[in-house]
DNA sequence: CGCGGTGTTGAGACCTGTCAAGACGTGTGG
DNA sequence: CCACACGTCTTGACAGGTCTCAACACCGCG
């Protein structure tokens, strides 16, 4: 599923026969990771960069007293640590939170690509400032909406991600995630999320069963979530 | 005030005397702009990035319903909108929090550094991660400190990076935000922080008065907010 | 068949928000 | 020099969203 990552890339630019060469030619090594692991470490020196090919990996960080706040998801196609070539280390841990398959891209590799291919690396560079990006639009949703809108807003975000990705149906997709894994990421609590993912359903915008979930009205989950995906930094608006 | 960022990356990685002298000549015009403007409009397309060589900005996003929040702060020696080179255009408002002078830097000098200065290119890269450290810190925050330790972790976070650019006494900074400023930060409303402040003060952490900031017990304010500069990748821990 | 992980529900507590009024300081114009 | 307006800070009373704690249901799996 390296397709995915290019058709992520190719969203925000495009990228030439050669270009895509050189991203094949870095992979250095293909394997899987299961299920809810923590894949790197905080703080854990790092040589090679991780291409998600196929699942769902996020950041997190934990904190005294048990809890954890994730700072952003990751689905195939993702570039999980991109940032640890410039970085060296990073400073929150990458888990799994499905069964994984991964492209490791040694740094080595990558800045032969930056010395190469210099608009692929402009490419790069600009996928990290994405991240960025949804990194904010993850804080406008933890400082200043309700739970029922920051709910609304990450559902919108990540079916949109997914589309991207071409791994969406148009209006559903795979969900591994459990009711606390949300709550880490949402910065409320399981038991918070269960209510309010049911206030969700009860307005008959989404339906989620069987780690399966589908938008039934994605307008009216936009609008309750004020979404607008212009941080995402798609070309054109089609998705 | 160019030494300030030359500071910031030296705190960081070495800057040859070339690199440095690369950086001073991509200053096409020094300019001021007023206290409380929106200096860059979300969306307005952007051909030019701002370094910030005195004073305070912030990225701010506006929601419905008249609230605002901040995603990050800017100081003296910050570059604001590096990520505008590879974006063309803002997903936030770039502004003033004070009186600032500023030095605009067209994308096409920062182009030209790309193609003839790969290691400072590589810094600059490294900064926009930093950026997007901090921002993952910054969610951490909002998501999962009560009050307490979200205005605790804010104000070492300041000190330190202030301390890098210079521009610290070495408990004391200008501090230039309102109240209703800082509560835009944290996600909170300005009534708590005004009372989160007295709390703070009353354990005699900081003092706050006229415009200044003086941090009287930094190991207990770092331990209140379970700080850890880590997120700055700085080079040494002597800040 | 029992166990652990996950999802659901209820009652009550608590942190933070809302609304409103007043204090204080500073700059401006009469 | 005073009067006034305005922004900012402060305080109080109360409301409300979210958390906590606890129990129970459900289900896949060993």
């Amino acid at each position: 599923m390296i397709e995915a990552h290019l058709a992520k890339l190719r969203a925000r630019d495009d990228i030439s026969a050669a270009e895509e060469a050189a991203i094949r030619h870095a992979i250095a090594e293909v394997r899987t990771v299961p299920d809810r692991q923590i894949f790197i470490h905080r703080g854990e020196e790092l040589t090679q960069s991780t291409l998600l090919l196929d699942g769902w990996m996020a950041r997190a960080r934990d904190l005294r007293g048990g809890h954890r706040q994730i700072t952003e998801l990751h689905v195939t196609g993702d570039f999980v640590d991109l940032h640890s070539f410039t970085l060296k280390h990073l400073d929150h841990d990458i888990i799994t939170l499905s069964p994984c398959r991964i492209a490791l891209i040694p740094h080595e590799n990558l800045r032969r690509i930056t010395e190469q291919f210099p608009h692929l690396t402009r490419i790069y560079w600009l996928m990290t400032n994405i991240d960025a990006a949804i990194h904010r639009e993850w804080a406008v949703s933890l400082g200043r909406r309700d739970a029922v809108s920051k709910l609304a807003h990450f559902l919108c975000e990540l079916l949109i991600r997914l589309r991207i990705a071409g791994c969406a149906e148009t209006d559903s997709i795979d969900f591994p995630l459990t009711q606390d894994e949300i709550a880490e990421c949402l910065g409320l609590t399981p038991v918070h999320v269960n209510r309010t993912l049911q206030e969700i359903r009860r307005r008959e915008l989404i339906r989620l069963e069987n780690k399966r979930l589908t938008i039934l009205d994605l307008p009216g989950l936009m609008r309750l979530a004020e979404f607008d995906p212009m941080y995402l930094y798609l070309r054109q608006e089609r998705h």
